[in-house]
DNA sequence: CTGAAAGCGCTTACAG
DNA sequence: CTGAAAGCGCTTACAG
């Protein structure tokens, strides 16, 4: 590979020279740089990014960190889609995307903090919204730049209003005249985002005069294959369910399957409801009701905000609005026998 | 962050000492390797990978290219099953993912040729089918090992039998007495791996005596809309159709959705078969027959394939066997009328 | 406007 | 077994 030495040489200028003009400085004559460019090309010159990092301490890759929490994250339509949005906006300003797949233990993943302060990135962004470790914190704590897509503690952060996107969910489901509620979640105090639409689903009772007490709840890990067995164990601890309550589609999936595979009618006999807006929710029979998480949005969101703070600007945090989607799994409830 | 400079001086030896015991050479005595080390403990040392990278030339990060070509790559399954796949092995040894997505053009996509040329990745592992242009080939003629998965030309490669797996698909879909069947594909000469599965199909039908130019052909561009699109073009093509056979699982899932909504019943009217075995095809009802294209082997197969061919071994290329999946959207051909 | 020189933080012959 | 020194390929004060 053609080095900036090469480059000098061959315009017959010093390797400071070249360096200006291709960094764009004013300090040169037009001539010296097409004597410059000339020679770039000709040698085909393109700057080796290790040997600019280590003077620069920039190296033009952000870190962009997605917890393995399951292991199907890579196959999580709702997180690569907030890779998609990161990607475009990586690309607009011309920096890479280095990958981290930290795994959830006590300690904080070592290959992870290695990345972190080997300082390979100019900055990260991370989906932090995991009760147990923040990753953000550690990157904070050791000067890089971070913006958090979720809900650990952080000056810079993105996330979609969980709270009251199932809020809305929820209202919904109960203004449809549903008393007797099933719950299908993960365990409290894992995922602070679930949490809070935990949150939103309570405070819709409460408005409602639902006691919270009466709603059935079950506990999943996302899956589908969860989900079914989810909604089984609810239709046991009250046969007379009307309307079942995902907090994500894919469980309200699962559950939908298990339904119909009893031979159960959605939505003549049983509501149901998930969270996300997944393609899936619309090409299955009944299409899905649910809330829009907009996950493309909230990777360029998120992008745009890291790149608004290596700029030096203060961006301010951003609460996307999550959107009700009315489709066909949800009708009014039908008088209890 | 402290530098080798900290810990040797911390330690009293040189920097050159440190290196040699951080680097695991056999240069030095048990009594300075435990001042050494105690040293990175106490200073909190993390080595610096620009600096690194700038002597050794090596960075640890291997770069993973997965063209651009239809805006929901980042959601294609069996992309990111790949990736997922590939994530594992590079865990294991201790490497980062480097992501790129380059976008199809006439020209060979310049974010992604400065990426190869600066240096800043040690191998690649490239998605390497579509006809117009070679990712690989541009890292090989750079000097950087590559692996491919796929069809475009290369030392090293791992791929399904796409032929073969296509092959089995249409033999069984004529077992079953179809006469009259239809291909949804896209368009020829795009995409190397899908040519090699018409070409199964294409000789499957010879195989049974089938004159290929009896069958109807349409195409579309992976997704399932036009899937929907395509089986219609079908339709009025040839009424008669009584098998469809789709060169992927998404346009197959939408063929069956408009099917469906025309009032055909699937497998009893009309058979449908994809190709890619993506989780969606055992959850619709029915259930799709595809083949398997087992994407995390392929992954974990390219990557364990690289960091040999990092080490100086000479791996074999993989072609890995696509078995095909039976379930319920096959049956046996009613008599025409 | 231009260039000589130092320095970024490592590793690697080389000498001892 | 240990260390002084050169060098990897850039950029950035500094002097002119």
């Amino acid at each position: 590979m053609p080095t900036l030495q090469d480059v000098a040489q061959k315009a017959g200028v010093s390797t400071a020279t070249v360096s200006k003009v291709l960094s764009n400085t004013p300090y040169f004559s037009e001539a010296t740089r097409e004597k410059v460019m000339k020679a770039v090309d000709d040698v085909g010159y393109i700057p080796n990014l290790a040997a600019r990092a280590l003077t620069t301490g920039k190296t033009n890759i952000i870190g962009v960190v997605f917890p393995y929490i399951y292991e199907t994250i890579f196959e999580d339509v709702t997180v690569m889609s907030m890779l998609r949005g990161i990607e475009s906006e990586c690309r607009k300003r011309n920096h890479s995307i280095l990958l981290s797949s930290p795994r959830i233990d006590e300690a904080l993943d070592t290959q992870f903090q290695m990345l972190v302060q080997s300082g390979y990135f100019d900055g990260m962004i991370s989906l932090d919204s995991i009760q147990q470790t923040s990753f953000s914190e550690f990157a904070q704590e050791n000067g890089i730049p971070s913006v958090v897509i979720g809900y650990h503690e952080s000056e810079h952060y993105v996330r979609c209003d969980d709270y009251v996107g199932s809020h809305d969910l929820m209202k919904h489901v109960v203004s449809l005249g549903h008393q007797h509620i099933g719950v299908i979640t993960i365990p409290d105090n894992t995922h602070i985002g679930i949490d809070q639409r935990m949150n939103g689903i309570y405070e819709a009772c409460r408005d409602a005069g639902i006691d919270v007490d009466t709603l059935s709840i079950a506990c999943g890990d996302f899956s589908i294959a969860s989900g079914q067995t989810a909604v089984k164990d609810l239709l046991e601890q009250n046969p007379n369910l009307t309307a079942i309550v995902s907090i994500n589609d894919r469980m309200a999936i699962g559950a939908i399957q298990h339904l119909q595979a009893i031979g159960k009618h959605i939505p003549d006999d049983i509501t149901v409801v998930g969270f996300d807006n997944i393609e899936l929710s619309q090409l299955i029979a009944p299409a899905l009701t649910t809330v829009d998480q907009r996950p493309i949005l909230q990777g360029q969101q998120a992008a745009q905000m890291l790149f608004n703070v290596l700029d030096k600007k203060s961006p301010e945090p951003v609460i996307l609005e999550a959107p009700l989607v009315i489709r066909d799994s949800t009708s009014t409830a039908k008088p209890t026998v």
